[in-house]
DNA sequence: CCTATTAGTAAGCCATGACTTACGATGTAA
DNA sequence: TTACATCGTAAGTCATGGCTTACTAATAGG
């Protein structure tokens, strides 16, 4: 796992559509290009890029491919965001007590 | 605030290494410049953009320009990942029983 | 079988955005 | 004031990646 392949991934608004579609209910690929803006091919090739990030998983169904949410890519995400507060809390309470500020700029 | 504009924000790598160098303390363009592989007007674009997500403050010091994490970008996002996995839970839950799947496809 | 449905891949186009160098603006200190 | 340090922006280059239109593969059903 590279947080490089999951944010690159979540980076892309189609691809936050797809997933923010898959949040109820898993769906076919078909599904989710008819109620998108883009083809189907673009929504398979963002499908590949969201699997491989671990954010859904396959399930073949006949000749349809069923989508869903995978939990794995949503927990490395949230694994990041812990590791910011962390050190960022820490960071926040050693700087409570501000050095002044410079006086501002002219303006240009 | 869009998520569009934050998640377009952490999806570069740069720009992640940047926070992830903003989380112990709060740091100068220079500083920063001088521990990643590209220059400093370089930087000084990817902070434009991290602040414009509110991902991070900038306080002027004197000349310099003094960059620190901001909250409110971080909760921003954890508040999309909430999102994700109330309706993926429920979503989870009820597919505890799986249908059949079909026969795998010959290899080409 | 033969056809229809569903989906992944290939090839090519084109906009977006990440980077560099050059420059201008601001603040500090002698 | 002059020189220096620090920074943001402008302009231009170039690679990345998202999209479309073919085309191919695989399954279900008559």
């Amino acid at each position: 796992m590279t947080y490089d392949v999951i944010f690159s991934a979540i980076g892309d608004p189609t691809r936050r559509s797809v997933l923010e579609a898959l949040r109820h209910q898993p769906m076919t690929v078909g599904m989710l290009a008819k109620q998108m803006p883009v083809s189907r091919p673009a929504v398979s090739q963002h499908l590949k890029v969201l699997r491989n990030a671990e954010l859904v998983t396959v399930t073949p169904r006949g000749t349809a491919n069923e989508y869903a949410l995978n939990k794995k890519g949503l927990e490395d995400i949230r694994g990041w965001l812990d590791g910011m507060w962390d050190d960022a809390l820490e960071a926040f309470k050693s700087h409570v007590e501000q050095k002044p500020k410079s006086k501002p700029r002219r303006k240009k």
